[in-house]
DNA sequence: TATTGTTATACTCTATAACTATA
DNA sequence: TATAGTTATAGAGTATAACAATA
């Protein structure tokens, strides 16, 4: 049974690192505007949650608050999202989509939807069942919001 | 049915860059061998096909072959692979893991496996199985050697 | 001429350390 | 004193463009 684990453990450690190539490779392809996967995530992220916090944006992202602040200064230079101080507490930011950011993350999501899709076509029915039921089980697991030991460095 | 094929894309889009991260921030940790996730890659490529080129790593890992030139040289820098003009075809280049490559690898690999399996310990045998049978599917479709679509810029 | 690789240049991602401002 | 965020600095990943060497 352990055998299980570690074999799992071994083809998710092979398979993740080529889809993640492949995301990675579509999101900055002319086919797709040019955004990178972290700010990807990022502005969805935002957008999901008008207003959250860069350490929130952080934590989610999975990466220090240095880097997280980096990222923000990307997205606000390129006005996709703003950077307000927070009424309640100044020491915080408040995070929004602006109607581009929007616009940009619509036509982005688009894009990698389209891209991946096109692989799954000569799929079964089952192969579509098993992958979404590995991405449902994966998500909890490897996500810092769930499972905090998933960004202990 | 489209439906179903989108519903995947959405799902690998949201779930796989986390698990990258996941993976990411575990091959930094003081847990693991300081690797990057492409110095890995590389490294356990080599490792499996001593001798490959330049280009082939560059294909493998879906970048291009500056990038994989960059890649080159840091991990010749560490000692962890050689680096040779080809016998043959003195354009070409042949790529060799050292010892002590072999050995942070399998350190590399080590840490990985069991940081990753740590979260699976709570899954079922079937949970288990779709997570194998999703790796197997996905892994010729977003791979640049079966697929060249899938570094396509 | 086409292929293989390197160098130059430029950006982004990411981290740690040091700092500021607020609570 | 603790928390939220920024700035400074540094190294790695990545790309495109220009180049050299070999086939």
């Amino acid at each position: 049974m352990q055998e299980l684990f570690d074999e799992c453990a071994r083809d998710i450690l092979d398979v993740i690192p080529r889809i993640m190539q492949f995301i990675r490779v579509e999101m900055r392809s002319k086919r797709t505007p040019d955004l990178t996967v972290p700010q990807f995530r990022t502005l969805a992220f935002i957008n999901r949650r008008p207003g959250v916090s860069l350490s929130e944006v952080a934590e989610h992202i999975g990466i220090t608050l240095p880097s997280a602040s980096k990222l923000a200064d990307g997205l606000v230079g390129r006005a996709l999202i703003t950077r307000q101080e927070a009424f309640i507490d100044r020491r915080k930011v408040t995070l929004e989509i602006t109607p581009q950011g929007k616009a940009l993350l619509n036509a982005a999501l688009q894009g990698a939807h389209a891209g991946l899709a096109i692989g799954l076509q000569g799929l079964s029915q089952e192969d579509l069942a098993a992958i979404q039921r590995a991405m449902r089980v994966l998500r909890p697991i490897y996500s810092p919001e769930t499972n905090p030991i998933a960004t202990e460095r």
